[in-house]
DNA sequence: CCATTTCCATAGCGATCACTATATATATAT
DNA sequence: ATATATATATAGTGATCGCTATGGAAATGG
């Protein structure tokens, strides 16, 4: 048993994590722009100057909470990948993790990622493009799995384009949990989206 | 030659249609909310006065720039489905008609209603809705085609699920546009996609 | 106890938001 | 010309934006 040994001065009302929490729910709902400084702080039950003694910018705040949401579901979405050698059940896993996820109960629907920030200012190119990187990552994550699988799909398929393609499929179902928040939906779309993989195998 | 009678006062310096098509570049650009009314009138040479007297609310100026978006450029990416009767030419032509415009030359990238308020505050509930219910529209337009198009898919093809299936694909095309705006890329998304429908077609 | 350290609450900073009141400029109608 | 009608430019509205200066509250160390 770890005893915790209290620091000096007045102890915090909500620990950075407890902070995070709540401000990835708020961005995952309403995006960047659009969650405004006071709506997080109101949320928290603090006032500003405590959310700025944890994170010194809502740009910092935001790109925090974008780690949360990657090392949680991010993770959780493409744990598939390492689970399964079979590349079809792989992929199958991970699309319907990200189901599970993009229309989950207790939190907003869609995903953070997906559809972060694809559409913005320049004032926020930064932060744009740090998610259109993220997107880009996701889809070589999916590539790399696919090349380490090389000998499970016929010769001369074109994995690189194969992982864009479920990449657009998931960026897809992002957007489509927002507007109607249906799993069988979704599953629909992951199931024809699986029968192209399917078509590309190797027996 | 119909010669056009000037009206009685001063006149505008930029007609309605003109000042549409400004702000449609824009929000297609930024987006909703990461577009503001400074931003407009710089970039039309007006000033707010003129900008309000031609629409009344920067809801108003975006709900037009949708429509002029969609009898446009949305008209161009869906008018494959009345060309063609054979639906896999059909979905072939819309896709490709995505691609062109969604990497289009002397316009943002992306689509402005695949993307459009995906994420929003309840401020933008109701455009946010808006939007969905344009999303929703294109796919039921791509499913009323297949059901029109009934006789050529194998029996007992769930219709339906089969256009959500390419709305997804739209949209993840849509967000990837964004990221990597390459027009090859997104033709073999398309191209995988469209695997699916001949899988769904009877011969 | 008191000093020190740390965080919190009040209040408000300058900047920008969407939007508009007022007055002037520019056209036609007579 | 004068009157009328419309659009313009200037300037600024209250509200909210992200963010912070100041001072007091709440803990520990001595």
């Amino acid at each position: 048993m770890e005893m915790e040994k209290a620091p000096r001065g007045r102890p915090r009302r909500l620990d950075k994590d407890k902070i995070l929490e709540i401000a990835s729910i708020l961005f995952w709902q309403q995006g960047y722009e659009a969650t405004s400084i006071n709506e997080l702080v109101t949320a928290m039950g603090i006032t500003p100057p405590s959310l700025y003694a944890a994170y010194s910018s809502k740009e910092e705040l935001y790109l925090a909470s974008i780690d949360r949401y990657s090392a949680s579901y991010g993770r959780q979405m493409l744990s598939g990948l390492a689970l399964h050698s079979c590349v079809y059940e792989a992929i199958r896993t991970v699309l319907y993790e990200c189901v599970e996820v993009f229309v989950g109960g207790d939190h907003p629907s869609g995903c953070m990622i997906a559809t972060g920030l694809v559409e913005s200012s320049n004032a926020q190119g930064a932060l744009a493009r740090k998610l259109a990187d993220l997107r880009q990552q996701t889809i070589k994550i999916i590539a790399d799995k696919f090349k380490a699988c090389e000998t499970q799909f016929v010769e001369g398929t074109d994995l690189q384009a194969l992982a864009s393609f479920f990449g657009a499929t998931i960026q897809g179902m992002a957007v489509q949990a927002r507007d109607v928040n249906c799993p069988t939906e979704l599953h629909k779309i992951a199931d024809h989206s699986l029968s192209v993989l399917q078509a590309c195998r190797r027996f």
